[in-house]
RNA sequence: GCGCCCGUAGCUCAUCUGGAUAGAGCACCGGCCUUCUAAGCCGGGGGUAACAGGUUCGAGUCCUGUCGGGCGUACCA
């Protein structure tokens, strides 16, 4: 039969990059798999065969039945099914495409930990009843230690597996081999890519929506870190350009009116407090008499000094980034020129009435776009694109730019700008993220957040009323394509019911338990489990199992609140098993397993917590 | 008008990319602290998943249409 690469853990897919699992830098498994092998095979467990550089943990298995290594329960029971299939069904070994069996983890715990409906779906191509085929598929089975005992066929044929309980607790050796590394993958392969958040005009302070995306964006690198990637956070600074002008001009009306000229304020000024202060000190440090009415004076001083006030936000936030890129470089730099002098040269450009227009509709825009206008400006399509060419050119093969929703017009454009650089940037670079808005209300009323009227929600407010931790965790709780709500009076008032302190809470109440106990935690590493029997230990396991999936798909979704609603279940289940029974008990081999088990909770909450930037405290 | 996103309990939101009886929190009702932290646990009420079709063994999830909401649709940034 012809080998199949299959990448552990996911045997669906057709591209390999990585295995999860745990390896020394040799290559050489820190576990011993010899309990995942299968019972029958005599040749097991040949060393995973490492792929050439980049990466030293990234392996490619050859997949035959009669030869396989597997790191966790889920594949190695894909990979018994898969067997069982072919050999009831020879044939479907033979088709171009294989057919391949999924596990799926039922919503209803007595469905077992996995299920398998392949039954359902081969059910028209063999012509057979499905629950005929799933017994035909289960006769087939090998016998394994890792199942608690011949699986159930239920429904209309969905086969129902349950694993052993030795089976089941063989994650949390896993968990204290690997520590805070526990949840990691491989899968980006050392690659790079950047991820552009936040960006944020300097022209105020930033608000709550700036908030939403500096929680998602830096949550979204902390994930594909995890996963093996080389992350570059960057903040892309509009400080060129029409708005930049706005907010000097609104600082020059107030210095003018703080030394007695009364001037109309501008049309579409600033009108914020924060423009005031500014004003205020610009005049202190500067005389009046020599600097007052210097624009480019105060342009400057005022962009320095909102760039100032936004590092502290961001720092406050526990949000740091490697690079700021300035726009005003890509002038500087004469980046723009040469991108308009590139796409000229590509033919992809016209001129229509004086200005400078690009094709992107043949690049699958709504409209053509324009690049000079007929008064000799750029529009900021252009400084966008050389932006996203130097990303390009700096070598981020990948990039993801996290951006609020009332920007995704610009998607299409800048997608299609790029391609009309005929340089070979992939068609749907840059990956967006959006966010969708925040709905702020006050007192039951809408605020409308404006910086030109002034009116708004700093991110600095929030983090002083309601903790760093609860509002990072909150931005990051809800899928980011969703709107949403933001009460500021519950938000203040009932902090103590944001979600975070649930999780929190369960990591310090395990923290007090072994206080309490005082023992030497490192027996706990290898403490016998098998006294683990109850509903809510095997609950508990199954959670702790499900951690690195969890993580691995959160970071190909780029889709960081499944971390929080991973979390929200674990610490649940923590909870529940709590309060239903005691740890501390007289019985000293139930009494380590019991706490072996939370130990490595603790663990993985721990990790879990890190991965959206929220402390795992030990007392609450 | 056209384009993108969204519509799930009274409210705020999940639902592991098509599975079995759609789940949490808040709010409401009733229980649990002389025993490891009650920031917790257990139980109860509450749903035509906007609506109508379609695809198939099977749809909150996919396709079409309708309705409703948000955003975009500049020689603004």
């Amino acid at each position: 039969m012809p080998d199949r690469n299959c990448r552990v853990g996911l045997l669906k897919h057709q591209h390999w990059s990585g295995v999860s699992g745990i390896f020394d830098r040799k290559g050489a498994p820190l576990l011993d798999f010899s309990f995942f092998v299968f019972p029958r095979q005599t040749k097991c467990a040949p060393a995973p065969v490492a792929l050439a550089p980049p990466s030293r943990y990234n392996f490619r298995l050859t997949f035959e039945p009669s030869m396989s290594l597997f790191i966790d329960n889920k594949t190695a029971v894909a990979a018994l099914f898969q067997e069982a299939l072919f050999t009831a069904y020879p044939a479907l070994k033979d088709e171009a495409q294989p057919f391949l069996i999924e596990l799926e983890k039922p919503k209803n715990p007595d469905h077992g930990h996995f299920a398998v409906n392949s039954a359902l779906q081969l059910a028209r191509k063999l012509g057979a009843k499905p629950r005929d085929i799933a017994v035909t598929i289960v006769a087939a089975l090998p016998s394994s230690e890792l199942l608690a005992g011949p699986p159930e066929i239920a429904g209309p044929g969905f086969i129902n597996i349950r694993l052993s309980s030795k089976a089941e607790s063989r994650v949390v050796e896993t968990i204290y081999a690997a520590a805070d590394d526990f949840g990691r993958g491989t899968e980006g392969n050392g690659q790079k890519v950047m991820v552009e958040f936040v960006s944020a005009n300097p022209t105020g302070p930033l608000h709550v929506g700036h908030g939403r995306g500096a929680a998602t964006g830096d949550t979204i690198s902390r994930l594909l870190k995890a996963q093996g990637w080389q992350v570059s956070r960057e903040f892309y600074y509009n400080d060129a350009g029409a708005q930049i002008n706005n907010l000097a001009l609104s600082v020059q009306a107030r210095v003018r009116e703080k030394s007695g000229s009364d001037i109309p304020f501008p049309e579409g000024g600033y009108r914020g407090d924060y423009i005031v202060e500014i004003a205020e000190r610009y005049l202190a440090e500067f005389s009046q008499d020599t600097k007052g009415d210097d624009l480019d004076a105060m342009r400057k001083f005022a962009v320095a000094a909102l760039r100032h006030e936004q590092d502290l936000d961001l720092k406050a936030f526990d949000v740091q980034f490697d690079v700021y890129y300035l726009e005003s470089s890509l002038y500087s730099d004469g980046l723009v020129e040469k991108t308009i002098a590139h796409l000229v040269k590509t033919g992809h450009t016209y001129e229509l009435d004086g200005a400078l227009w690009l094709k992107t509709t043949d690049f699958g825009d709504d409209k053509d776009r324009v690049m000079r206008k007929s008064d000799g400006s750029f529009t900021y399509f252009v400084p966008d694109i050389a932006y996203h060419v130097t990303k390009w050119q700096r070598g981020f093969t990948r990039a993801i730019t996290e951006l609020g929703a009332d920007h995704h017009g610009s998607l299409a454009r800048m997608h299609a700008g790029l391609q009309a650089m005929d340089m070979g940037v992939p068609k749907g670079y840059p990956d967006y993220v959006l966010h969708q808005m925040i709905t702020v209300m006050r007192s039951g009323n809408e605020v409308k957040i404006s910086k030109r009227a002034g009116s708004y929600v700093t991110l600095r407010d929030l983090i002083d009323e309601v903790g760093r931790d609860a509002t990072r965790y909150f931005f990051v709780m809800r899928k980011s394509d969703s709107q949403l709500t933001f009460d500021i009076d519950l938000a203040k008032s009932r902090s103590e019911e944001n979600p975070v302190y649930y999780v929190q809470y369960a990591h310090a109440r395990i923290c007090s338990v072994l206080a309490q106990w005082g023992g030497d935690q490192t027996v706990l590493v290898s403490a016998d489990l098998s006294p683990l029997t109850n509903k809510y230990e095997s609950d508990l396991l199954r959670a702790l199992a499900d951690f690195p999936e969890t993580l691995r798909t959160a970071a190909r979704e780029l889709a960081p609140h499944l971390v929080c609603v991973y979390l929200g279940d674990l610490a649940a289940k923590l909870h529940s098993y709590y309060n239903a029974e005691k740890f501390l008990v007289e019985d000293e081999k139930l009494k380590l397993a019991r706490l072996s088990l939370i130990l490595a909770t603790r663990q993985v909450l721990k990790n879990g917590l890190s991965v959206v930037g929220v402390s795992a405290p030990e007392k609450m």
